[in-house]
DNA sequence: GAATGAATTGAACGTTTGTTTTATTCTCCT
DNA sequence: AGGAGAATAAAACAAACGTTCAATTCATTC
């Protein structure tokens, strides 16, 4: 036999994306076969080649989307306003896209050693450049006072793991909503910078 | 050949553990094969399983050793305080721990996936046991006004997300030092959950 | 110095791995 | 209706995998 009754380039390509960010978040690259995928997406190992010339080819195209993703999405919701509400602007977005792609974070968490150099450096340049606006963010609310903190670069990091860190334990549609994991945590931010304190605590001074 | 002058039970298996820890951390247990772990030890393959029946023994081993060494460490650095000084306790004994075994806690932060359902559940109640204790510390400062969050769990997330991110990033001997480190995570972690604020700006009210 | 047990080698086992090749069938366009 | 190209199957490849086994050498004790 052959082609399948029924067959499509686009959508089997589809269901290889997400049958192999499904077994990789699972089970992790290296332990997922291309057979192993390629009996979830219905097919045969050798019509994977079709669509990815090889095992870190597909690898690559996933967290390559997944970041330049991440970053559009960014560059679509970035407000030009305060840096408190630029902060907030960030974690929420953050949040929101990685909760709403459990399986692309996971392997982009996980996966980039599997990476070759090259690629690995060209995804270590995404993620600079997605971390960069959070620090500039961070550095421009410590110039004009309206945060506080010991190092930008540190900052920029504690904040990064603990608002990545929301998909390691969250599961939507338990206890929490998405909208108030997000609600807390950007609290928690707030605080963290000791931006949140400020206004809660010193407003009554004004008054 | 067989038996190799010089050679000696214990400190092969030291060996082999350290090598383990290492390649693990870098290439991750699934990548590495026995064969790599064995050249890295300087012996043959066959010559591990002298000291470990199977692969994943040995990846149990390793984890089950840190997560144990971990509790055991807190158990021994665990103050009678009140909260801020049970929390700062806390944040202090997690970093400087992790910061000490980067290796190990990489692998115990990544490689849970690769153990047998039982073995895994082993690892969380140990997991859960740990967390538990900031749970508690985190709850006796929320109710004794000390401490200001929105949700006991999802705060202590945050901060165990937060604090063991420092090993992602952080490379001692470069810009920052380990006490550098541990004391800037700690206001943060105190500001986090509304402890600092209350000392630096509350301060001045009481004068 | 012979005997005993601990430590290790070297070779082999059967599987599984990522990938390639070739042939076959479907779909679509004219 | 028929031809072209897209999509897949089936089988095969060498290499690498975790693991086992028998043989062999070192260290130690008597």
């Amino acid at each position: 036999m052959a082609r399948t009754a029924g067959s499509d380039g686009e959508r089997t390509e589809a269901a290889i994306r997400e049958a192999a960010l499904g077994l990789m978040a699972r089970h992790g690259y290296e332990a997922m076969s291309m057979r192993q995928l390629a009996a979830e997406v219905g097919v045969q190992a050798a019509a994977l080649y079709r669509y990815f010339p090889t095992k870190q080819d597909l690898l690559f195209t996933l967290l390559n989307e997944h970041m330049e993703t991440l970053i559009a999405a960014w560059d679509a919701a970035r407000p030009r306003d305060n840096p408190a509400a630029r902060l907030a602007a960030f974690v929420d977005n953050h949040i929101r896209f990685h909760v709403a792609r459990r399986h692309s974070t996971h392997v982009s968490n996980m996966e980039l050693r599997s990476l070759s150099h090259e690629r690995l450096s060209h995804m270590l340049r995404l993620r600079t450049r997605y971390e960069k606006e959070l620090r500039q963010i961070l550095r421009d609310g410590a110039e004009d006072g309206s945060f506080v903190m010991e190092d930008v670069g540190l900052t920029a990091m504690a904040i990064i793991q603990m608002i990545t860190g929301v998909i390691v334990w969250f599961r939507p549609g338990e206890r929490l909503s998405v909208d108030g994991v997000t609600k807390s945590y950007l609290a928690m931010t707030l605080r963290l910078v000791g931006a949140a304190a400020r206004e809660t605590v010193n407003v009554p001074e004004h008054a």
